[in-house]
DNA sequence: GAGGATTTGTGCTTTTTTGCACAAATGTGT
DNA sequence: ACACATTTGTGCAAAAAAGCACAAATCCTC
């Protein structure tokens, strides 16, 4: 048995966990996920690595990083592991999201169930076009949907108020992400994920991720190329 | 005036770029798209930075890596050296593209216009969904769509034969991905970019790049909740 | 309760990536 | 023609990440 009693006694300041790792702690997160839904008790470091696409040793010294919750000999307490990733990465309690955008983009990923069932709620729906304010849009995946009434882009920072949304997420037109970026920062939103294809400059203190599906796509080609020969 | 006779004076072994270079020419590729259409001729590696969020030294080596492109006390021609990155990653040509999954997702991949501007056609559509097969779904942005035919997944091998497709999406659920990336391989598939939130074993020589939008939100969250101490 | 099998945690090494600083090369103006 | 301002290309140093190997800790068997 680990000992469970050592969890929260950790320093105050954070143990700097690299970048590297924190990457590579949803991944974690989710096959542990996955092994608990299939009442698997327990999985050692070369399972887990497995499952993830890491090498075990990559994989210990990641989890290392948040404490020693492993037990020599035997491996990781699936639930228990789980639990402490998700505390770490502050999972324990949902995040408010809103989408600026409500294109093919935006909708699918409104729709996407992926997000409610890891701690992440869209709370509001924002776009520029006036055909699509005011209509509703299905959000959620099968189980609990629910209708967002989609608001206009003016009216973003008051949406943002009322629904005490953390995160934002630009699913915009290339040309309208910085702007909407700059609003969503004025509007207090620190954490940014972003699907234009732009890089967007941020205040210091402001993270953004980015993600870009052509780039993957050329960065794919580029290697395709190379085995053609 | 730079140097335009040396470009194809490379040896044929590939100068081994490395895989951080790689990720980030599809930013400069974009970015010099931008100023082409801007009309703009020549640009600094200052300001080709600045547009793209990465440190002007670090462009300037990742340049250096495709040949020697610049010129001193100048800068670097637009167009010439976006024609440059482009034969480098391949782009001169298109890629076919099929998408395995046609949900919200898989649709909105369908729709996206950036793809097919950046030589990427969407020539086939699978699922296994019987009540969408045979459906068809319109592909790309506005200007020139086309409705593509939504194939079974048991007629995948041969939608490949068909059509020549050389990268594979995958826009299914978690739980059928590894099935279709299987499939997919065994089909002469060998880069295949992967939206559904599992890792995908595939043998050597396969190319697999993962977008998790969960994951991405989360990594954002790990950061917000340190930033709120 | 001792010995052997297993599996974590981690110090050390190697590789990759980033950052700095400046020489080399080009253009400009007098 | 020569000094000067600009900007690239790159050698070298620093930092970050990945990989290796093994001691430490635990469990199991007899």
């Amino acid at each position: 048995m680990p000992s469970k009693i050592s969890s929260s006694l950790k320093d105050g300041n954070s143990p700097k966990i690299s970048e590297a790792t924190v990457s590579r702690l949803p991944a974690y997160y989710r096959a542990l996920s996955q092994l608990a839904d299939a009442a698997q008790v327990r999985v050692s470091s070369e399972e887990l690595a497995a499952l993830t696409g890491v090498s075990s040793a990559m994989l210990r010294k990641d989890l290392s990083h948040l404490g020693s919750y492993g037990t020599r000999g035997v491996g990781y307490e699936v639930e228990f592991l789980r639990y402490q990733i998700s505390r770490e990465m502050g999972l324990n309690h949902d995040w408010s999201v809103v989408i600026v955008g409500v294109g093919n983009l935006g909708r699918a990923l409104a729709h996407y169930g992926g997000f409610g069932s890891r701690g992440f709620r869209v709370v509001a729906l924002v776009d520029a076009d006036q055909t699509l304010i005011g209509t509703k849009v299905k959000c959620g995946a099968e189980g609990k949907t629910v209708e967002l009434l989609v608001h206009a882009l003016s009216d973003l920072e008051d949406v943002i108020k009322e629904t005490n949304a953390r995160l934002g997420v630009v699913a915009t037109p290339a040309e309208s992400a910085q702007a909407v970026s700059d609003r969503l920062v004025k509007a207090g939103i620190r954490s940014i994920l972003n699907f234009a294809p732009v890089h967007l400059s941020v205040p210091e203190g402001v993270d953004v991720r980015k993600v870009d599906l052509a780039s993957e796509l050329q960065i794919l080609a580029f290697h395709e190329q190379r085995k053609a020969v």
